[in-house]
DNA sequence: AAAGTATATTACTACATCGTGATATACTGA
DNA sequence: TCAGTATATCACGATGTAGTAATATACTTT
């Protein structure tokens, strides 16, 4: 192969999925609302305000993506970061957006 | 306020929207090919292999974006990654997906 | 066991967007 | 001006997934 530029389609699936994985306000809300603390079902929905049904489902999908650990304890579930490298990514992602909206206020057009 | 934990929905909002431009396969592979050089639309179909018309819609986006500039060279048009930090995200989820590997590959069961 | 509470799952609608063929637009050279 | 090339846009079918009401499951308490 001519140079080592060749990217598997497989490996391109698995980013762009741990991307899609944060790229939904709901669940970006989750984890801001989780921070470093553990929190039940119950806190989170209110905490949320968001629907029952819809917050299981996104705690579902970030556990299964080993973003959230998961701890039963009675009759409530327990879930907390157990990921923080996903914390990086928001702050990564929001300095960036910051400064493009920094440069908008000042008039620039550049890209 | 009781703490500064409220977050903007509209904040969300763009912080997710920056998430979802890098959930596309497509996308993540097109700016792979691009790496740090300048290359044509035409260029980028060929090396990615994919439909003229899906490239130039994802560079469009990308581009909308403020994440590639974009350079009229006659009948060519000539793009080129403006934001660096699209690769500092990508590096940090190809770390932490190469670690999610390595401790499924030792049997690890933990969250 | 029965009733109550917390969480997960199901079934469904609504909506966004990907990929693509066809076509429009912009530019160049003869 | 006309033919040719490069890029962008349009229209559309297909697919994925968010949100939600209803229901199932798991656990606790009396």
């Amino acid at each position: 192969m001519k140079n080592n530029n060749e990217i598997n389609d497989a490996a391109l699936e698995m980013i762009a999925g741990r991307f899609r994985l944060m790229s939904e306000p709901m669940r970006l809300k989750i984890l801001h609302t989780l921070g470093d603390r553990e929190m039940n079902v119950s806190d989170i929905v209110t905490a949320t305000g968001a629907n029952q049904a819809n917050v299981s489902k996104h705690l579902g999908i970030l556990h299964g993506a080993g973003v959230l650990s998961r701890r039963k304890d009675g009759l409530t579930v327990n879930y907390k970061v157990s990921d923080e490298t996903i914390f990086e990514l928001c702050d990564l992602v929001c300095s960036r957006l910051k400064s493009l909206f920094d440069l908008r206020r000042f008039g620039s057009t550049e890209a």
